[in-house]
DNA sequence: CATCTATATTGACATGCATCTATACAGCTT
DNA sequence: AAGCTGTATAGATGCATGTCAATATAGATG
């Protein structure tokens, strides 16, 4: 089952536990979340006018090497938060909101009436 | 400045990036989040309907040792997901909806219209 | 083809973290 | 007060992870 799927799923924490499988699933974004440098890629991407960024733009923001800049970024991938294309020399990632999303749903609080 | 007061300062991660501070006070958050026995501790509060756990209904609920329990309940405690209070010999343990709130518009993608 | 730039992968290292056992603490009950 | 039950803390251990330097790969260009 994809990640996708069982986010979408999971329903809200609020209205029933999650099971087991369910709650592997989500963390593992939540996880790739859990690190501030992420969270600053990740906003870079989703704030980004164009929709896509590329990977030089990235480095230049952070005082870390490139490769733990791709290293994030590949966890971001892998999680499915970003899609990336290559074109020409450069690779450009691009926020996949679905994913963000359904966990935005997911935590998801009823109004307190 | 308290965790709360960033969540709620930060901006949508869409709208604009996150500064260092911002995204290493959420990060820890999405932290407390990314592991699947909090996640469910989690869904199991926020589900319940009187809205107060006991902890030893939680314990009752994992195959892990009761120590363990109480290590990811303070966790999440200190993250600001949940509240504790003690009455006679139990600790019952309560949601903050407004930090699952937060973390929520944090994560709200506008919609691609 | 050789070389240069942009990005990814590998391997190493230090730190962080989930878990356990053992123990402490808090409040009830006898 | 003594003992019992529910919960928290301390300390230990093995595994995961963020970071880097070094190297590999992909594509462009001379």
């Amino acid at each position: 089952m994809e990640l996708l799927e069982i986010l979408g799923c999971s329903p809200p924490l609020a209205r029933e536990p999650l099971d087991a499988e369910q709650a592997a699933a989500v963390a593992r974004v939540f996880k790739a979340l859990g690190d501030p440098v992420r969270l600053r890629i990740l906003s870079i991407v989703a704030s980004r006018a164009g929709g896509e960024v590329c990977v030089c733009d990235i480095t230049g923001a952070f005082d870390l090497s490139q490769p733990t800049i791709s290293h994030h970024l590949k966890v971001l991938k892998e999680v499915g938060l970003l899609t990336s294309e290559r074109r020409a020399s450069w690779v450009y990632y691009r926020l996949v909101p679905e994913t963000l999303g359904e966990l935005s749903a997911l935590l998801t609080v009823p109004a307190t009436v």
